[in-house]
Order: structure tokens, then sequence, then C-alpha cells
DNA sequence: CCGGGAATAT
DNA sequence: TATATTCCCG
């Protein structure tokens, strides 16, 4: 009887715990819902998942969603089961040495963090731990998500003060080592996004592709990586270490990088960023016809970069404030305006084919670069930039 | 090697 | 067109 008893106790922490997950997935699916093109795969497992939770809540033991993966009972009894269903199995080290070999020659030398794909068990999905779960999703989104997605505020309000990064940064991951995007899925040729591989894969904890180069043809090593977008977790990240590195004129991509400690971020990756950055700062005027660099303007530069002007006082006593022990303390809001101006500024660089010709007008109240260690440098190279902007 | 910037690819 | 990657040079 005690184990009739028990038994019932334990059904119905099950069940909770199902109705818990259905809800989970549900959010999940709508976030899904809206990269619908990019994932549908991935949208009809979550969807099936949820129907399978609920039949199995209703009564109807039917498993064996896909014929696959039936209820192996595992500790945690067929909700583990399912969920397996969208955890991508992550064989461990295996990817990276794959392709290591030639795409990355120097690069992942990254002695503190690094991609440290932790180990092989699925079973650190944990279950009451949605946190991870979001967590996760969301280092994932840090690399991919070209457009901005809703559900990122969400996850943003609950931990506020840079919690999040300092969780991804891994320097102190203890909690849960979850892996940072790599963002290193070359493969130039049959590219095309919707192979499952590709999805599969590359929704979830993404690894490295490991094939490409395939039959050694491979006329070289010409290819190209697949392009990866900033998400806006990302450029946030990058801005604040922009911020506390003095600007975007004298940040050099290497303390950047370093700063940001995104596992698997090349040097590369952030000078092209970073100059696409500076791109953007250059011109900033002329867009809007009626008010020239008036209070009007939704932007406002501090110590040189360009934030929405609802942070601004934040990001003004960061500047001025500082110090950079706090080093992620003002996280700018969410918004998806991080940029100088967001879309395009008819910006028409064509003209310049000779180095240093440009004479962009370009604002910069002092740089919020006092107190650092190395600020002779960049001293010298923010004197050298005003000079050759005044 | 590193950084800036232009050329090139997507 | 915008943005990411690669090439080139100092």
């Amino acid at each position: 009887m005690i184990k009739n008893i028990s038994n019932m106790k334990n059904y119905n922490e099950k069940r909770g715990r199902c109705c818990e997950y259905i809800e989970a997935l549900e959010e999940e699916r709508r976030k899904i819902n809206v990269f619908q093109r990019e994932l549908p795969l991935c949208l009809e497992l979550v969807t099936q998942a949820i129907e399978a939770y609920k039949k199995e809540i209703s009564g109807t033991t039917m498993e064996n969603v896909y014929g696959q993966s039936e209820c192996s009972e595992q500790t945690t009894g067929e909700c583990g089961a399912i969920l397996d269903l969208f955890v991508p199995i992550k064989h461990s080290p295996t990817s990276i040495e794959g392709e290591e070999e030639e795409v990355d020659e120097h690069d992942d030398d990254d002695d503190d963090d690094d991609d440290d794909e932790h180990e092989s068990h699925e079973t650190d999905i944990d279950f009451d731990d949605k946190n991870m779960k979001s967590e996760w999703l969301k280092s994932v989104q840090l690399w991919n998500q070209p457009d901005a997605v809703p559900s990122k505020k969400l996850e943003r309000s609950q931990q506020e003060s840079g919690t999040v990064v300092e969780a991804i940064k891994g320097n102190d991951n203890r909690a849960a080592s979850h892996r940072l995007p790599c963002y290193k899925t070359s493969n130039g040729e049959n590219d095309d996004t919707k192979s499952l591989a590709t999805i599969s894969g590359g929704s979830g904890p993404q690894k490295k592709e490991a094939e490409k180069n395939i039959g050694g043809s491979s006329s070289g090593r010409g290819r190209r990586k697949q392009r990866r977008c900033w998400s806006q977790e990302l450029h946030k990240r990058f801005l604040n270490v922009l911020k506390q590195l003095g600007g975007p004129h004298v940040a050099t991509p290497k303390q950047i990088r370093e700063l940001m400690k995104v596992d698997g971020l090349t040097n590369d990756e952030v000078k092209s960023h970073l100059q696409k950055y500076r791109l953007h700062t250059k011109r900033p005027s002329q867009t809007i016809s009626n008010n020239i660099n008036s209070q009007t303007q939704h932007f406002v530069v501090v110590g040189g970069i360009w934030v929405p002007q609802a942070s601004h006082s934040t990001a003004n006593a960061v500047a001025s404030g500082e110090t950079s022990t706090g080093i992620y303390g003002p996280m700018v809001s969410a918004l998806p305006s991080e940029w100088p101006s967001h879309s395009n500024f008819c910006r028409t660089i064509s003209e310049e084919r000779s180095r240093c010709s440009n004479k962009g007008i370009l604002r910069c109240s002092s740089p919020a670069m006092s107190s650092s260690t190395r600020t002779k440098t960049k001293y010298a190279k923010y004197h050298n930039f005003c000079k050759k902007y005044y």
C-alpha cells in the first residue's frame, strides 16, 4: 500500500512536471515561431512534443511519437525521453577536431575560457531547472538570430544587472557550464541553411560543423566561413566593452575580444564588427532632414559611443564614474537600436579610395578613459584619432 | 603578430 | 544594400 501511495504521489508529481513542461514548451514554440521558415522542423518537433505531453497527461499513454526513442525511462521517466528530442545530442569533442586543422590555423589560442564543450551527458537538462534552459537558449541566441526576438525581453527582465553575461562569460560558470555559441560553422558549399544537419545541430547547442571539404577537391582552402550574425546580445556586449575601452576608436580588436570573453569569437570577427561600427559612427548626421544634431535625437553620444537616449544616464554614469570593475553594470535596454543609426546611413564611402582621406565629422565628447592602465597608448591613439578628424 | 582598411562574398 | 569574411599592407 505504501507503495501504491508513493506511486500515486509519484504520478502526480510527474503529472505536474509535465504540465510545467507543456507550458514551457509552448513558450518555446512561440519563440520558435518567429523562425518558422528557418526552423520548420524545430517547430514541428516542439509542437509534437507538446501534443505528446498532453496526451500523456490525459491518460492515453501513447508515447513513441516518433517511433524512435521510445519511452526509455531514464531516471526521470518519459518526460525525459521526450525532452531528449529537443536536446540535440551533443556529441562532445568529436566535432571540433574535425575541421580544426585548417580553418583555424592559429586562433583558439584563447588561454582562458575557450570552448570547453563540456562532456556529453544529456541528462544535464535537469528538470526543475528551466532557468538553465533559458540560459542555454540565450547563449545560443547570442550568435544567430539576425533579427530581434521578443522573447529576449522577457528573459532579460529576470536577471538584469548583467548576471547573465557573467554566467555566459564562463569565468565563473560554476552553476552550469553552458557553452557559448560556437560560431564556427564553416562549410561554404552546400550551405543552405535548410539542410537538416544545420537546423537540428544549429538550433541546439550548435557546434561546429565537421564536414566540409569533402572529397578533397576542396579547391584549396578558399572556403569562406559561413556568415554569422551578431546578435543583439553579442552586440550589446560589444558595446559595453567598447565603453570600457574608451570608444570605438581607441579600442583594439584584441582587447575587445578579450574583454568580451565570448568563446569562439575571433579577432577577425571583432575587427570586422568594429570596422563596421566605426563606419557607422563616422557620418552620423545628414540622415534626418529636420533635426540637425538637436536634442530631439534619440541617440546621444557618450564618450564617443552612441547609445539610446534612454540609457544615456546610466551609460554616462559609467563613463564618468567607470572604473571597469563593475564590468557589466549598465546593460542598455534590450531595445533594438544600439547602432549609431539603426538602418542605413547613406554613406557614400565609395569615393574615398585613398586611405586617410575621410573627413568625417565626428562628435566625441571626451572619451571615458581615464584610469586605465594601458591608457598611454590609448591616449596617444586617441589623440592621433582626433588629429585625424579635426 | 596585430591593427586598419579595402576587396570580396553572401 | 547591409553586413560578414578575407586579403593586403604597414
